[in-house]
DNA sequence: CGAAACGTTGATCGTCATCAATGACGGTGG
DNA sequence: CCACCGTCATTGATGACGATCAACGTTTCG
């Protein structure tokens, strides 16, 4: 459910793989805040230090859909960077967020000319896409039941930092929603008092 | 809906840029050919020269669910070999396909040696990770009528290679539910012989 | 001053009604 | 025979409304 890149908080925790890019900086940002808007142009992108991000599309009709939570080593604004286009997503700070900031520029540079690391953008990327994509699946062909028991068991612990809402918007449903499903499997299953 | 890479097939159409590569020849498949199989591990990658292939998951409960439409200049495989993982989905020739075949060895070496390659491979991962993120985003917080009405608008030519099989698999619904939504749009809208 | 009483607010749940999507079954037409 | 549709029943998810309860701050009274 939380997602993170060990392969990149390892790279970006030792400073001489990057002190030499002018651009890149620690940057803060409290709960609430966020790091990427939606609609804007990606000039930067992002690798979480430490803390938990949201990652979240408004729609049209109002309704939130959160694509997945970041924490340690993610990398974020990579796709819009990429393609040169506007965010479809928004990423907001949970927790308190520290991230390691790279102006575009310097994200290319690295691309090209830092050892080994394009394969690990490139494998931050795939990753990413096979979560999404698998998800994706379970979601549209599994009930609601199914998908948050699937949830709960991978991350009761976890799930105790977000809210209810979020958690809903996560798996595509109402707040009513999850509260029905989540007293219907109290009653069933082993996680009596769990969330 | 179907979707293309113009950057990757320019790139493999100049013979020049790949010939010095053992591994890498044209291979055929014919409509219900397997490209990919679902669990098997990743040994190599496909870029689509000519032809259609469909991308999906067959969940434990027997549903097929479509990620994608594959055509021209579409990467395939490059999930599993750049994470070392078994795929998670199975790609089918629709059409006749002819795909340029790269072994996993010269994928890597063209990442690392080939000039622009590995830019090339982020921007198609990037793409797909964007279009897959909205796609799911929109298809979980819009009704069918909604998600069919946008398709179609979009792309009611090229629908017509599909069976509505693979459109409702598309779509995460049941071959009746398509039927049904197409019926009363038929009444209401533009469209009225389309499909 | 301090404790009891009060009102406000937000989160949750019971209940009922509604809508969206599916399933079943039989019929029709190419 | 198969693809499609009419019909009806059913399940899954949502929406609306009111009741409840805990948290919190404010008021009131001894």
């Amino acid at each position: 459910m939380i997602r993170t890149n060990n392969e990149l908080l390892n790279f970006f925790s030792r400073r001489d793989n990057w002190k030499r890019y002018d651009t890149i900086q620690e940057k803060q940002f409290k709960p609430g805040q966020k790091l990427i808007v939606q609609g804007k142009e990606g000039r930067c992108v992002h690798i979480i230090k430490k803390g938990i991000a949201k990652c979240f599309v408004r729609e049209e009709n109002g309704k939130e859909f959160v694509q997945e939570f970041f924490s340690a080593g993610e990398l974020l604004g990579e796709i819009e960077v990429l393609n040169n286009t506007c965010s479809f997503s928004a990423v907001m700070a949970l927790t308190e967020v520290v991230t390691y900031y790279i102006g575009k520029d310097d994200f290319y540079s690295m691309m090209q000319s830092t050892g080994g690391f394009n394969l690990m953008v490139s494998r931050a990327l795939a990753t990413k896409l096979r979560d999404t994509a698998i998800r994706t699946s379970h979601q549209q062909t599994y009930p609601i039941a199914h998908n948050l028991n699937k949830l709960v068991q991978l991350s009761s612990k976890q799930a105790e930092m977000f809210s209810k809402k979020d958690i809903a918007d996560y798996l595509g449903i109402t707040l009513r929603s999850l509260n029905r499903t989540l007293k219907q499997m109290k009653g069933i299953d082993i996680f009596k008092e769990e969330m």
